[in-house]
DNA sequence: TTAAAAGTTCAAAACGTTTTAGATTATTGA
DNA sequence: TCAATAATCTAAAACGTTTTGAACTTTTAA
């Protein structure tokens, strides 16, 4: 491996001007950077990484702990992050180191990476509301950036949507529409996203004069969204649902159609999708009306922003919503007159 | 933090000593080795990684590269090896590193992380035959590990289990309670592991007189199995089936029930058990009769395989072959008698 | 023509370890 | 007692960068 001492050697320059001249330092000769950069090509010079970061006093890794349940399987999304996180973070010269977390103590495996001593930062996920891994991270001093909100004012780097606006665009396209009967299909209340879910629900109804009464909080599985829908449709005649997500969509379809009803003709369909790879809003029959904001479009964000923070940008200026999309498909229409 | 530094002058010591002493070298006084330790205690050291690193040329992090599918997921086993491997080589002080590969040249992934140039080594899992992936890095003098083999004489270390003695095994299982139609229901012929189960299920039967016409290899899905042995079962009478995995095993059980048929009675089923998560072979009904050799068994020895390579243990003193274990329960009996 | 300013380069220190080669002290054997 | 040996410790180099402070060279301004 050719070092920066040989480049300098051969020719006749100091290492501190070889560095220079190959990092694009504006104090060194044109013509000196040209004659550095040609010799660094041909001998396929690549810098020493650990020496960088021995002296930078930065450790190029950072690290992401995936929450696992006891079955061994992970969230469906993972792979999804992953593929998106590496390939950002590698552009920053920076690498993603994985640990599971399978304990109780959800801090438990923030702390055994951290006794390592060799991470820049983390990446958080999915949070909890009042995510107990964020005060822990946050009482340490650990840089971290977290992809979603687990509080109303965050003093940490953090990246999402603005999931209240989310419903309320839901609630506004079908109140637009003639409905008044809504119900909202939510994932569980311990995730952050789904309180913001149901508080932006609420409050957008209530704006409207419309109660929100028909909400059920459970875990985002068909079978599950598939009971709700059936309950509702039998006992409180809603004639639209927001669904926290296509598999959620999925199973509201599917009791619309089995208790004899039509969409959009007789009950309407929002769904909010975040692209997941399995379930595409598109494929639904008919195709659903969405609000869309592709989890894999947090990636880079969430990447620069991690380095960005590494390099001193304070979490003030790291904060970033990003609006999910109102994409209109077949799943919504006009609320049956005679319901009304 | 606390370097050598601050521990040597504290003691009066040189930082070679204090260095010496905490590592164990043997030509350092007890008395001096403990007051070491104790300042060292005292003061919370810890070695920093960067720095040992640079000196020692050694990186200390190693590459896993996970094959994904076209829509996202992964082997279900992934999770299995991840948290396995990650406390495996953390007890080295080694992180793992991962990359994800979704091309279809199946050593690009390896190159892009190769050309970051930060990794010691890597560790590869789930060989095709003849796998590509070994001759680009055997060719590149790149260290790695294998789950697995993928040739008959490798050069590389390699953990695995003899895939040959596991078909053997269960054919010697039940020939020996009176079974000569046997049935092999594989996994796809593009897997090493699936090349050796065939060739040792068809080695087993010929050395014992009997015609091993019976075989599919197909990918390994419940309902794969399940066609393959509704078939077989209607045209060619097979009184016994090996299987290739427990999901296997749950389709061609499905199709022997379907078939009006009853386990052991009529079909006597074995399955090979790598404890994926979810197909649990002890809840079979009746419980499988398996060749065992858990999966999560494989991460340490792999860890500690691929340290001692990395320190210069060459190849042919890393190959280690795990035994299945046979392990009886309810689905296998004699064979029937009007049948033989 | 000369002093100041700007442009360019360099030597050396620093990061925190490990390791080599050598020095000092203690122990042993005769 | 003295040399040889063993035990223990040290100083310094090395790993490959980045960065500090200074030095040298060229250009500019008067």
């Amino acid at each position: 491996m050719a070092t920066l001492k040989d480049i300098s050697a051969e020719l006749g320059l100091s290492v501190a001007t070889v560095s220079r001249a190959l990092n694009g330092f504006p104090e060194v000769n044109v013509r000196t950077r040209n004659r550095v950069q040609a010799v660094a090509d041909r001998l396929g010079y690549r810098p020493n990484r650990i020496a960088q970061r021995l002296v930078t006093g930065r450790s190029g890794m950072v690290g992401m702990i995936v929450k696992i349940k006891a079955d061994m399987s992970a969230d469906e999304t993972f792979f999804e992050i992953l593929t998106g996180l590496t390939a950002a973070l590698a552009d920053h010269d920076t690498d993603l180191v994985l640990a599971v977390d399978q304990e109780n103590d959800p801090t438990a495996a923030y702390a055994k990476l951290l006794e390592r001593d060799i991470l820049d930062g983390f990446i958080l996920n999915a949070p909890e509301r009042n995510d107990p891994r964020v005060n822990y991270l946050l009482g340490r001093g650990i840089p971290f950036v977290m992809h979603g909100q687990d509080r109303d004012q965050p003093t940490y780097p953090t990246y999402g949507i603005d999931n209240k606006a989310v419903s309320a665009q839901a609630v506004k396209l079908l109140v637009n529409l003639g409905h008044r009967r809504i119900a909202l299909i939510n994932g569980e209340m311990g995730s952050a996203f789904a309180a913001d879910r149901m508080s932006g629900f609420q409050d957008a109804m209530k704006a409207r004069g419309l109660v929100a009464d028909l909400i059920r909080n459970d875990a985002a599985l068909q079978s599950h969204a598939y009971s709700h829908a059936l309950d509702l449709l039998a006992t409180a005649g809603p004639t639209a649902f927001v669904c926290a997500s296509t598999v959620i969509a999925a199973g509201v379809m599917q009791a619309v159609k089995d208790r004899g009803l039509s969409v959009p003709r007789d009950v309407s369909v929002v769904a909010h999708d975040d692209a997941p790879p399995l379930t595409r809003a598109r494929n639904f029959e008919p195709a659903l009306t969405v609000t869309r904001a592709p989890l894999r479009d947090a990636c880079e964000p969430l990447a620069n922003m991690m380095i960005a923070h590494l390099k001193g940008t304070p979490a003030k200026d790291l904060q970033v919503w990003q609006n999910a999309e109102m994409i209109l498909r077949g799943s919504t229409g006009p609320a049956p007159a005679e319901r009304n």
